[in-house]
DNA sequence: TTAATGATTAGACAAATGTCTAAATAAAAT
DNA sequence: ATTTTATTTAGACATTTGTCTAATCATTAA
């Protein structure tokens, strides 16, 4: 619960996230679409890794990234207490 | 956006959610349920009120904080995005 | 009107965070 | 074999964050 909404605090990751949407995307692809390092990028899919938010499989010398929705019942679940 | 991930990104500040799931309370009602101190806790209501989670109201000396879940939609909002 | 109570503001400080460059690791290409 | 490419790790550094105590503000009670 904790690793989830701290990797969410942050638009770099939640931008990642959403690029992630399209489909599974290498760590240097990835990068690219962003202005920061790639050692930036690659700390930042670390945390999305910790929270379950992406996996990752390495292809060759390419790491590939995918996003894991299912982590997100976690987030709808503590919301759903919510509900009025 | 961006205001209301930082404020979820707090074991305390989701448990003063929680805490104001059963009905509005003041400052003072909410602080004697932590460990910390006065000005934490009201440093804590502000961000939450920045995000606008929470709504206060001044009743003489006191100040009472009121739950505010249609912010929540917000958050629904982006996460539908990601709906499989 | 003075003292007490409830809450916030100000300022300090340690810990966590986001970024960088340089170095290391691993695989592919020459 | 050597070099290039993809990625991560290590370490540094400025900024942000969560906490505290002391001081201030505002309202109520004596």
């Amino acid at each position: 619960m904790n690793a989830l909404f701290k990797a969410l605090n942050d638009p770099t990751r939640r931008a990642i996230l959403e690029r992630l949407r399209g489909g599974p995307a290498t760590a240097g692809a990835i990068a690219e679409q962003f202005q920061f390092s790639a050692p930036t990028i690659s700390h930042h899919l670390d945390l999305l890794r910790q929270a379950g938010l992406v996996t990752s499989q390495k292809q060759g010398q390419f790491v590939v990234y995918t996003l894991n929705m299912t982590v997100f019942d976690e987030l709808l679940g503590w919301l759903y207490q919510f509900k009025s």
